[in-house]
DNA sequence: TTTGTTTTGTGCTGGGGATCACAGCCTTGG
DNA sequence: CCAAGGCTGTGATCCCCAGCACAAAACAAA
């Protein structure tokens, strides 16, 4: 199943492209629908593509050697992923599961590799990528070692893809808790009791599925430490 | 001070040049002592040059706002360092420092800019290299998820450069209680309590200034969950 | 050597959060 | 439209480890 190239061309890395060579590719491409929950990219498979969302939501995952999952990074409509393969031909060195029902399309690794290489812009492009994703590590890791679960959790809703909305920022389509308690290191009650004041103080407001965050300032006090979390 | 061409070319990453740029470079290229704790490349500061250690050993670190260090990554001879700001032009995402006293060579940033995106085999070998800094930032990651300071230690070590030695795995120059500790998120007095157990259980034995892993079998299995901690 | 400084070793205490168990609630698919 | 499986909320318990406060030891410098 060919993806139409009209949907290619939404993709900034694929912009520079002439059309004729985006023709090619749409024909090499296919598309796939994943349901909540399911795996996109596995570890163990061979699992050679390169992953363009179109819709929905991913999450890159692993597993520590004890069955506990860690959340890595979010995947939003118009990033692409699985390209450490696809530039390395080693293993992914994680899993990715859609988080919601999602779509996305596919381009065959030797492909995407050759793709790449050959279109020095591409390379710069994909270079670039991947020193954004070692500043996202970075700060990950950093957030690990703020010293509470609460803070923790303040730091990263002001680390998520946000849309500025009136009255504050907004996340669409809200991670659950379990999502989220698995990318800060805790667990998922205390993720809960956290939301929980942050409720109950109006620093966060749920609206529907997305999540508001009202007292941005506050939120970032918090996280740095300056303010104490609200005991009640 | 110039940088002699043999020196350079010890590096992996130059080797693919031809002499005579190998010689324009070691011209532009200088070359610096630290002392054990010297900061090497500052977040904040412009920091803009690409760095090759040739002696001595580095560590990656960031602060949390509320001041607690963070360890990310080390650095051995023969590795270069600082270019993620190289490529991407952005500030460094984190600081350097000399975990022991170190010589390194630096090229201004422009330069090494050039070079890697005029050498289209120097940019894939960048991209390589970013691909490593990624996995290993993944692993990382995960590692830091093992539910207990003892495990998330065993787990460290062995990711650790080490050296084959009759009799298991070396750990030359043997990083700081504290320098370990801020890398697997635990305090510098359960880093100590716990190398106090492999000591005594004969896991890891000290020689001089570097760290033998005896029994590396054993740290594994601890490592990954399969043996508890030894109590005494 | 002596002196100062960084690193390592240990006891004690308290609190924070993991874990378990279960109860309501959505939502989603059949 | 109902059922069933995921999410979310909440109490109770318990134990691990951060933090503090020193002491000892290793190392560097003078």
């Amino acid at each position: 199943m060919p993806v139409s190239v009209q949907l290619l061309s939404q993709f900034p890395l694929l912009k520079p492209l002439q059309p004729e060579v985006l023709g090619e590719l749409s024909a090499q491409m296919t598309l796939k629908q994943f349901s909540r929950r399911a795996m996109v990219i596995s570890k163990d498979g061979p699992a050679e593509s390169l992953g363009f969302l179109l819709d929905g939501r991913m999450q890159g995952v692993d597993f520590t050697v004890d069955g506990r999952s860690v959340g890595l990074y979010f995947v939003d409509p118009g990033d692409y992923f699985g390209e450490l393969s696809v530039v390395d031909e080693k293993k992914p060195s994680e899993f990715v599961v859609a988080a919601v029902k999602s779509t996305a399309a596919f381009l065959p690794a030797a492909l995407a590799r050759q793709l790449i290489l050959n279109h020095p812009s591409l390379a710069q492009a994909v270079l670039m990528r991947m020193a954004d994703r070692v500043r996202e590590a970075v700060a990950q890791r950093t957030l690990l070692s703020l010293p509470n679960p609460f803070q923790r959790l303040c730091a990263l809703l002001l680390q998520l893809p946000v849309r500025t909305v009136p009255g504050g920022l907004e996340i669409e389509q809200a991670p659950t808790h379990q999502e989220l308690a698995i990318m800060i290191n805790a667990s998922r009650e205390t993720v809960t009791r956290a939301f929980q004041l942050l409720f109950t103080n109006n620093v966060l407001v749920r609206e529907g599925n997305s999540l508001k965050l009202v007292r941005v300032d506050f939120l970032r006090d918090i996280a740095e430490g300056r303010a104490d979390p609200p005991k009640s």
